[in-house]
DNA sequence: AGCACGCCGACT
DNA sequence: GTCGGCGTGCTC
C-alpha cells in the first residue's frame, strides 16, 4: 500500500507539517514528490490542494488515513531541491511550508476552490429558501450569508436537507489551438466529390491545394480564405481534413534577434570572466562580488560566464531588479542566447508566466533571467547564478514569505555546485564587508569600456538659490537643460516623489487633508484629479475650502514628478518631456512604450522617480539631474544615506555613456552630507569605508544582525501592549549581548485603519534567539483570531 | 481557513 | 428548555 505525505493549503502553525494520505490503485504508479494532487481535509471533507513530498510504501494499514483524491498534474511540478528548498525556507524565515511551496510556482498553480451547495427539499426558512431554492446548485462564496444562515447551513447538511460539494480548480492549462492537416492526396477525386453549389468548400479546396502544406492554424486559415467553420466541419467529417489540438505558447513576445558575438573584453573583464569560469568548471560554490562602476560593462561578463556555463552542458539564472528588466536587458541577453532564453517578470500575464515557467521545468530553456522570484526557477544543472545590482531593495519580499533572494541563490548554488555572481557599482555594506573578510571574492571594475570618464558632477546648495526659476529648478541646472536641448542630447530628471503636490494646507487654521485610514498627508495628483494616499489607496475629490473651515486660503506643499513636468514645461517650451513613474508606467506596455520613444528620441527629457535610475542605457543621455537629493536622507532608517549613495550614484551612472561625456547635478539642501559628497566623486570605497564606521558606533549591519517584529491591530493599544509584552519576554530569554530597541509606532504608526507598533533586535550571536522567535510564532498564530497579528522579519532591509 | 463543539446569556 | 453568540481545538 502506497502512502503520500502531503503539505495541505491549510496556512495555519498546526498544518505546517505533511498529513498522510493513502494513494488509490490508479495513482499509485504515478504518484511522486513535488505533485499536486487534491485532498479531502478536515470534518466536512472539503477538498484542497496540496504537493506530495514524500511517497512511502507501508505493509501496515492505516485505516484512519484517508484517500487522495485527484492529482493536479501529471509530472511533479517541484524537484526534490525545491522541495527542500522549501523546508528550509519556511524554518528561517518563520513561514508556512505552503506559502514557500506555492511562492515558487507561477500563480496559476494556486488552485481555485468553490463550495457549491444544493438544496434537496424545500427549505423552511424563507429567506434561506430564496438563496437556496430547491435542486439548484448555489456557490456559497458568491452569495452573503449572514454568519447565522451559515450555521444553519451546516445544520441543514448535517440533517441531510443541503448537499455540499466542494471542488478544486487547477487553472494551470496550457493554451491549445486548433490545427488542420490536410489530408488530400488527389485534389482532382476531391473535387469531383463536391457538389456544384458548395460554394464554400469549393472555397476551401481551392485554398488547400493553392498552399502548398499540410499543417494550417483553423482560426488563421479561415481568416486568410474567409470561410466560416461549416466548410471546415464537413472536410474534416468526410476525412479530408484532420482536426488536432496543439499546444501553443503564449510568448511574450516572439521578436526575433540578430544574434551577436561576444564581445572583445577589457583586461579587468578578462580576469574577471576567467576567475568565475574557473569556478563554474570547477563546480566550486564560490561566491563573487563584482564591483563595477556603472558603464564598467558588468553585463558582458555575466554573459561570458553564462555562456561558459551552456559550453559545459549546465544552465544559467540571472536575476535583476524588476525595474532593471527593461526590453534594453532583455535584448542582450536574447541577442547572445536567443530561444534558450526564458523571461519572467511581473509584467507578464499569468498565462505567459506559466509557459515560459514550463519551458524552463522541460528543459527547454537554459538561461533564466528574471526579478525576484525567478530564483526559484526549476533549472536542474545549475551552472551559474547572476545577481546584478545585487543592493537593490526589491530583492527582499516585503510579504509571507519573507526571504532574501540573495540567500536563497546562495542556498541553491550550494545545492549545484555553482558559482553566485553579486554585481553591483553600490555593493550593499554587507556583501561588500563581506569581500572584505575574504568569504566572497572581490573583482573590481573600476573603469568604464568606452575609456569615457564618469560624468563630470556638480552638486548645487540650494540653500542658496534663493533667485531660482523656481523651487525646483536652479539656474545652473536649467541652464545646461537647455544647452542640451539645444545640441539635440538627452536629459534625464530625477525626483523621488509621486503625484503633483504632497499634501494641503489650510492656511487659516494649519489643517493638513490626511487619509482617513493612515497617518498620512493625501498626495494631490492633477491627472487623476484626486488625493491618494500612496500607502492604502484611498482616494478623494480635491477639496476647493478646506474641509475642516471651510476657508478658502489652501494651498498645496511640496513637489512631485508631475508638478516638476508641468514646471518644466513652462520653463523649456520647446522640450519633448516623458514622465515615468507608478502612474505612468502602471499600464501594460506603457513602460516599453516611454522608453522606446526616449530611445528614438521623440523625446528630449525623461522625468521620473526612482525607476529611472536602474538600467537604462541610452547613449544620447548626457546630462542627469536629481531634483532633490535630500529625500531619502531624512527617513528614520539606518539604511538612509547608503540608500541616497546607492540612488545618486545609480542614476549618475546614466550619463555619458558612449562617445560623448556625461554630466550631473545635484541638487540638495544638505551639499555637505557624506553621502552626496561621495556620490559627486564616484568614492564608493570611501563611501563604504565612512559608513562602516558610523555603523560600527552604532551598532548595525554588518556589525549585527538584525530581526524585526512588528505587531499591529486596530486598536493602538492592543498593538503597544503586545509589543511590550514580547519585548520584556524576549529581555528575560534573549543573551546579554542581544540588544532590544523599542518597541516604538512604526514611523507611520497607522496604516488601512490598523496601528503598527516594532521592535528591533540586534544581535552578534544568539543560540536562543531562534526558539524564541518560533516561541512568538505558535503566540501569533494562536491570538491571530483575535485581529492582532505578528509578523518576523529575520532579516529586515527597511524600518520603516 | 473552516468546521464542530461546548459554554453562556437571552428569549419563547 | 432552546437558540444563537463566541472562544477553542482539530484537521492525515
Amino acid at each position: 500500500m502506497k502512502v503520500a505525505e502531503v503539505i495541505v493549503d491549510v496556512p495555519t502553525l498546526q498544518t505546517n507539517t505533511p498529513y498522510s494520505y493513502l494513494l488509490p490503485a490508479d495513482l499509485c504508479d504515478h504518484a511522486a514528490p513535488g505533485m499536486r494532487v487534491v485532498v479531502p481535509f478536515g470534518k466536512g471533507d472539503r477538498l484542497v490542494e496540496g504537493f506530495i513530498i514524500k511517497v512511502e510504501v507501508t505493509s501496515t494499514a492505516q485505516p484512519a488515513l484517508k484517500m487522495v483524491s485527484g492529482y493536479l498534474d501529471e509530472e511533479p511540478v517541484l524537484t526534490p531541491e525545491l522541495l527542500k528548498l522549501a523546508n528550509w525556507m519556511a524554518k528561517t524565515t518563520f513561514s508556512f511550508q505552503i506559502s514557500c511551496l506555492l511562492t515558487m510556482l507561477p500563480n496559476v498553480m494556486k488552485a481555485k476552490y468553490q463550495t457549491i451547495a444544493t438544496a434537496n427539499q424545500v427549505l423552511t426558512d424563507e429567506k434561506l429558501r430564496s438563496k437556496l431554492p430547491l435542486q439548484v446548485p448555489v456557490e456559497l462564496t458568491k452569495v452573503d450569508f449572514s454568519p447565522a444562515e451559515r450555521r444553519k447551513i451546516q445544520k441543514l447538511r448535517q440533517q441531510g436537507a443541503l448537499t455540499i460539494k466542494y471542488q478544486v480548480h487547477n487553472q494551470a492549462r496550457a493554451k491549445l489551438i486548433t490545427v488542420l492537416e490536410n489530408q488530400i492526396t488527389d485534389f482532382t477525386t476531391v473535387a469531383s466529390q463536391l457538389r456544384a453549389n458548395a460554394t464554400e468548400q469549393q472555397k476551401l479546396l481551392a485554398y488547400l491545394k493553392q498552399h502548398q502544406q499540410t499543417r494550417f492554424v483553423q482560426q488563421t486559415l479561415l481568416q486568410t480564405a474567409g470561410l466560416s467553420r461549416s466548410a471546415v466541419q464537413s472536410f474534416v467529417k468526410r476525412g479530408w481534413l484532420k482536426k488536432m489540438m496543439v499546444e501553443q505558447r503564449r510568448a511574450p513576445e516572439l521578436q526575433q534577434y540578430v544574434r551577436d558575438a561576444a564581445k572583445k573584453l577589457t583586461s579587468d573583464q578578462q580576469r574577471a570572466v576567467t576567475a568565475i569560469q574557473a569556478a563554474i568548471t570547477a563546480e566550486v560554490s564560490r561566491p563573487f562580488l563584482l564591483e563595477g562602476v556603472t558603464g564598467s560593462g558588468k553585463t558582458e561578463v555575466y554573459l561570458q560566464t553564462i555562456q561558459r556555463a551552456l559550453e559545459l552542458g549546465k544552465q544559467a539564472l540571472m536575476l535583476v531588479p524588476e525595474i532593471a528588466l527593461t526590453p534594453q536587458m532583455v535584448r542582450r541577453v536574447k541577442q547572445r542566447f536567443g530561444t534558450q532564453v526564458a523571461i519572467i517578470h511581473s509584467g507578464l500575464a499569468n498565462g505567459e508566466k506559466y509557459d515560459e515557467w514550463r519551458r524552463i521545468r522541460n528543459g527547454a530553456a537554459q538561461v533564466v533571467v528574471g526579478a525576484r522570484s525567478a530564483v526559484f526557477a526549476p533549472l536542474q544543472r545549475l551552472g551559474i547564478i547572476i545577481l546584478d545590482e545585487e543592493h537593490d531593495a526589491s530583492y527582499k519580499q516585503e510579504d509571507n514569505p519573507r526571504y532574501q533572494t540573495r540567500s536563497v541563490a546562495f542556498w541553491r548554488a550550494r545545492y549545484h555546485h555553482c558559482p553566485v555572481v553579486l554585481g553591483s557599482a553600490t555593493p550593499s555594506l554587507e556583501s561588500r564587508a563581506r569581500a572584505e573578510k575574504g568569504r566572497y571574492q572581490l573583482l573590481r571594475l573600476p573603469t568604464r569600456i568606452n575609456q569615457q570618464k564618469l560624468p563630470q558632477t556638480q552638486v548645487v546648495d540650494m540653500t542658496k538659490q534663493a533667485a531660482a526659476p523656481t523651487e525646483l529648478f536652479s539656474e545652473p541646472l536649467l541652464t545646461a537643460i537647455k544647452e542640451k536641448l539645444a545640441s539635440h542630447e538627452q536629459i534625464v530628471l530625477l525626483l523621488n516623489r509621486r503625484g503633483f503636490s504632497s499634501f494641503m494646507l489650510c492656511r487659516d487654521c494649519g489643517y493638513v487633508l490626511q487619509c482617513p485610514n493612515c497617518d498620512i498627508s493625501l498626495t494631490m495628483h492633477l491627472d487623476t484629479k484626486t488625493m491618494k494616499c500612496h500607502y492604502c489607496g484611498y482616494e478623494t475629490q480635491i477639496p476647493k475650502t478646506c474641509p475642516n473651515c471651510h476657508s478658502h486660503q489652501i494651498r498645496y506643499f511640496g513637489t512631485g514628478t508631475e508638478k516638476a513636468v508641468q514646471q518644466l514645461a513652462t520653463l523649456v517650451p520647446q522640450a519633448r518631456i516623458a514622465r515615468m513613474d507608478v502612474d505612468t508606467t502602471k499600464k501594460k506596455g506603457s513602460l516599453a512604450e516611454i522608453l522606446r520613444k526616449f530611445g528614438q528620441q521623440q523625446t528630449d527629457i525623461l522625468l521620473g522617480t526612482q525607476m529611472i535610475a536602474k538600467g537604462l542605457d541610452f547613449p544620447n543621455v548626457t546630462l542627469v539631474g536629481v531634483l532633490n537629493a535630500d529625500t531619502g536622507l531624512e527617513l528614520p532608517d539606518f539604511r538612509a544615506s547608503e540608500r541616497t549613495f546607492e540612488l545618486l550614484t545609480q542614476v549618475a551612472g546614466r550619463a555619458g555613456r558612449a562617445e560623448k561625456p556625461g554630466q550631473v547635478i545635484i541638487q540638495t539642501y544638505n551639499p555637505d552630507h557624506y553621502a552626496i559628497r561621495y556620490a559627486q566623486q564616484h568614492d564608493y570605497e570611501s563611501f563604504f569605508r565612512h559608513e562602516m564606521r558610523l555603523r560600527h558606533l552604532s551598532g548595525y549591519p554588518p556589525y549585527y544582525f538584525t530581526v524585526k517584529l512588528t505587531v499591529n491591530a486596530p486598536q493602538a493599544r492592543e498593538a503597544a501592549q503586545l509589543a511590550f509584552q514580547l519585548q520584556e519576554e524576549l529581555q528575560a530569554q534573549l543573551a546579554k549581548t542581544t540588544i532590544l530597541l523599542g518597541p516604538t509606532p512604526r514611523p507611520i504608526a497607522r496604516i488601512n485603519k490598523r496601528y503598527y507598533y516594532q521592535l528591533i533586535i540586534k544581535y552578534k550571536q544568539d543560540p536562543k534567539l531562534h526558539a524564541s522567535l518560533e516561541h512568538i510564532q505558535q503566540h501569533a498564530q494562536q491570538i491571530s483570531r483575535t485581529g492582532v497579528q505578528i509578523a518576523i522579519d529575520p532579516d529586515p532591509i527597511s524600518f520603516m
